[in-house]
DNA sequence: GCAATAGTGTCTTTAAGACATTATGCC
DNA sequence: GGCATAATGTCTTAAAGACACTATTGC
């Protein structure tokens, strides 16, 4: 019996099916991008997270904003298919990605066939997000349906993606204590300002310049680059790079992901 | 087309399968337990962590050691699916337990179907294990196909189980560091040497007692019983009870797993 | 010179670790 | 009394945080 001619009652009998879904964080919404109905672009405000949905275009949950995802082939790694997915939604790869839990409640995917979903999350850079081209028509619809969204005013979600979102940035703020993914919101040469600065968009506080200063520069992972900023009307900053070994995750026991930047 | 009458090439292109497995940690195997064939009873060795493993009765992997799991059925939430399994395996349900990681490797299952584990890892407290009953010849029979293991001496696993052991191990050490898991190894009641030595079984460590005491003291989630050791010669010792809030975890939002002790 | 941020120095507080010292039960 | 471990106290060192101070650019 094939799956399309079952009544609904019958899917809820089937095995579990396995999706990937992922909460993609970024500085800013890429150029260009739509942003979501309810999110005014507050100019001058604190600096936030912001993140991609799609909107689902089939039950369950038709019509609500989804995390970018999808099922995973039989042939293709769940990275993988993080990545393919977050292609469909952005047209870039993220510099980082990590799995985050796995969701398998019973009633979570309402009265479709019951969903278990392992989450990513990914954190793109500064210049890793391009402007959605649209080109052919087909990627003109496409884009359509996805948006960006600040973390703090998103919509209603589909499935429980809401508590992935939530747990995501948890995972995101308890990791830039004691690791190094912060480093993935920046480009290649960064000032120590521009590094505080996402410490405090993620953790939502300021830190005293100065300490964080003595602190980030006696970890060893920071290399000057001999070059300075300029142009701005007050002394200029050194710049740096990340030169410390990315952070592991057990992904790179077998099928290591790292931008190729 | 059902699963049977599939050929071995033609499961390979069936939707992965999602499957739960446990590492479940305890601090000595339980009184009476088959123990792991390479696995010699070192009386006075240096403490060491035991897990129980599955002798495997059909392919892929038929006959090899692997950690206790199965398939989720379509109406078990994951963590029961993971307490049933193993329930079947220790007939003891255990204090602590936690989503570990997920593996979908696409060759993990070798020439199966493609499977998705959803790893957990668990605790078995002091008087958490009951000694095998073995009444019925069912369970007799079931009893012949679990051991424990040291940890330090595994035999060969089935599927990628190496991996998922050695991940949890991380996990259980760098958690001790930070939570009160280490907690879910001791009964009610227990003295500060008994916790610092549960300590010293985690990180493969000795602590030094003094400076321990003072920092478990300190955080605050010791109440003290009253009441004191005797018997022992030497000064008897203060005894204590655990009394913070139980580690977080995602599942606890939905459905929280929490011994019933 | 002034505004603004980069970068340095110093003081205080907290916590970890090493280790000496005292306390108390059993033999 | 002697042994073994419990429990307390003291000293040193490292690191975090608060904050004053100096340096360098654009205007």
């Amino acid at each position: 019996m094939s799956y399309r001619s079952m009544s609904v009652s019958e899917r809820r009998l089937l095995p579990p099916a396995v999706a990937v879904s992922t909460v993609a964080f970024a500085l800013r919404p890429p150029e260009g991008a739509r942003l979501g109905p309810a999110t005014a672009v507050a100019a001058g405000a604190e600096a936030t997270l912001w993140l991609p949905l799609v909107r689902r275009i089939r039950p369950p949950f038709a019509e609500q904003w989804a995390l970018p995802g999808g099922p995973i082939p039989w042939n293709e790694t769940l990275v993988d298919t993080a990545l393919r997915t977050l292609r469909a939604a952005t047209q870039s790869d993220p510099g980082y990605l990590e799995q985050l839990y796995s969701f398998g409640a019973i009633e979570r995917s309402a009265e479709a066939q019951r969903l278990v979903t392992i989450a990513y999350w990914a954190l793109y850079g500064e210049n890793e997000l391009s402007a959605p081209a649209g080109e052919t028509p087909d990627q003109l619809e496409e884009d359509l349906n996805v948006a960006w969204f600040s973390a703090d005013e998103l919509p209603e979600l589909a499935f429980d993606h809401a508590d992935i979102v939530a747990y995501a940035l948890d995972r995101l703020r308890s990791k830039t204590a004691y690791s190094t993914v912060a480093f993935h919101f920046l480009g290649n040469q960064f000032t120590l300002a521009q590094l505080r600065e996402v410490r405090e968009a993620i953790l939502g506080e300021t830190v005293d310049p100065a300490n964080f200063r003595r602190q980030a520069l006696s970890r060893g992972y920071l290399i000057s680059t001999g070059e300075r900023t300029s142009g701005d009307r007050h002394r200029p900053a050194a710049l740096y790079r990340f030169a410390g070994s990315p952070d592991q995750n057990p992904d790179s026991q077998t099928s290591a992901y790292r931008s190729n930047k």
